[in-house]
RNA sequence: GCCUCGAUAGCUCAGUCGGUAGAGCAGGAGACUGAAAAUCUCCGUGUCGGUGGUUCAAUUCCGCCUCGAGGCA
């Protein structure tokens, strides 16, 4: 008789609470595997300023989707639904525990629920064109236009001109998701995964931001950006995007001094770990954890672990 | 010591030809279906530096004081 096959263990939280710490911890207590799920970690030599794990921290930890992909490359959450959940089912098949972890909020989304993305790639041609047409007539145009393709999509705010475009691309290029249904159809049954979120008090968290961004000049992210400029990677490359990266386009121009890009990247850090909060508010099976300071997240995790017998 | 300019939301500042005020940023709440570390929405009462005066009414005009920036000695 085939043995039921190891639940998923999804642990996510904000940027700076402690994710990847608890993680590895779990993950040598139980032989598991560390399956990530963070937009920006998946790309080589963006290691300072993306906190990526390195080898002491990963602690012979086998770590997927993370540091695999060329900085220059283009990814985004259809691809990661593909990827990560065929990495997850070899690991069950081989009986090890994959421990997702990461802050990419739509990421997880994708895993766990049904998320059907259309056939329709990333159509350059067309999103340029309108990207144009957007930035000609205007977002409530563009959204009449999209009512007349298809009178029972869902609109996104005429200002959300990436969504306004999006949901365009999706309507011209046939392929639409049913538009009511989102988000209702679990992936995986709920016996099948556990998910934990960290929660951290928000002062606490946003210190810890403070000094994460300083050490991470410390640790020499100027010269990391200096060499992948020098590389050939452009500010406008998709990895670039990230906080901790972008800022420094100002400063590399002359524009801004260090002092002023730090403070930015601390602002931005900060903006971003609330979104994440927001963002994980929204499942209600979430088990939160608490990952302040002198807690060991880890603890808690575990201990929830054994009480509901998951292994 | 004299002159000039400032003093308004946590920060940077706008404004009120006299009827007690508003932007950006910060902060908070939220959305999110192929860029998600992205993109977007909503939320602004604060002795308008202190004090006297003019006035029906002063944050706004006038005097003095305190603090700050600059200039002249």
């Amino acid at each position: 008789m085939p043995r039921k096959p190891p639940k998923i263990i999804i642990i996510a939280g904000a940027t700076a609470s402690g994710k990847t710490a608890a993680a590895v911890k779990l993950a040598k207590e139980i032989d598991g595997e560390i399956v990530s799920a963070d937009s920006m970690q998946i790309y080589k030599g963006l290691n300072i300023g993306t906190a990526k794990p390195n080898q002491a921290e990963m602690r012979g930890v086998k770590h997927h989707l993370i540091d695999f992909l060329p900085p220059n490359a283009e990814y985004n959450a259809a691809l990661y639904q593909k990827d990560a959940r065929k990495i997850i089912e070899n690991l069950r098949d081989g009986g090890v525990t994959p421990i997702v972890a990461g802050g990419t909020g739509l990421y997880i989304n994708s895993l766990l629920y049904d998320m059907t993305f259309s056939q329709s790639g990333g159509d350059c041609a067309l999103r340029k064109r309108l990207e144009a047409q957007y930035d000609e007539i205007g977002g409530d145009a563009m959204l009449s236009e999209l009512s007349r393709l298809n009178p029972s999509a869902a609109k996104p705010h005429a200002n959300d001109k990436k969504r306004v475009i999006r949901a365009l691309e999706t309507a011209l290029t046939g392929k639409k998701p049913d538009g009511d249904e989102f988000n209702s159809k679990p992936y995986y049954g709920q016996d099948e995964y556990i998910f934990f979120g960290l929660n951290r008090d928000r002062q606490e968290l946003y210190q810890k931001i403070d000094e994460r961004v300083d050490g991470m000049i410390k640790s020499g992210l100027v010269g990391e950006i200096e060499s992948l400029l020098s590389s050939g990677l452009s500010f406008d490359a998709q990895s670039m995007q990230s906080i901790g990266y972008k800022e420094f386009k100002a400063y590399f121009s002359g524009t801004a001094p260090l002092a002023e890009t730090v403070e930015q990247i601390k602002r931005h850090t900060r903006n971003y770990a609330k979104r994440q909060i927001t963002w994980f508010k929204r499942y209600n099976n979430i088990i939160r954890v608490d990952a302040g300071e002198g807690t060991d997240a880890y603890d808690g995790i575990l201990n929830s672990i054994l009480q509901n017998s998951i292994l």
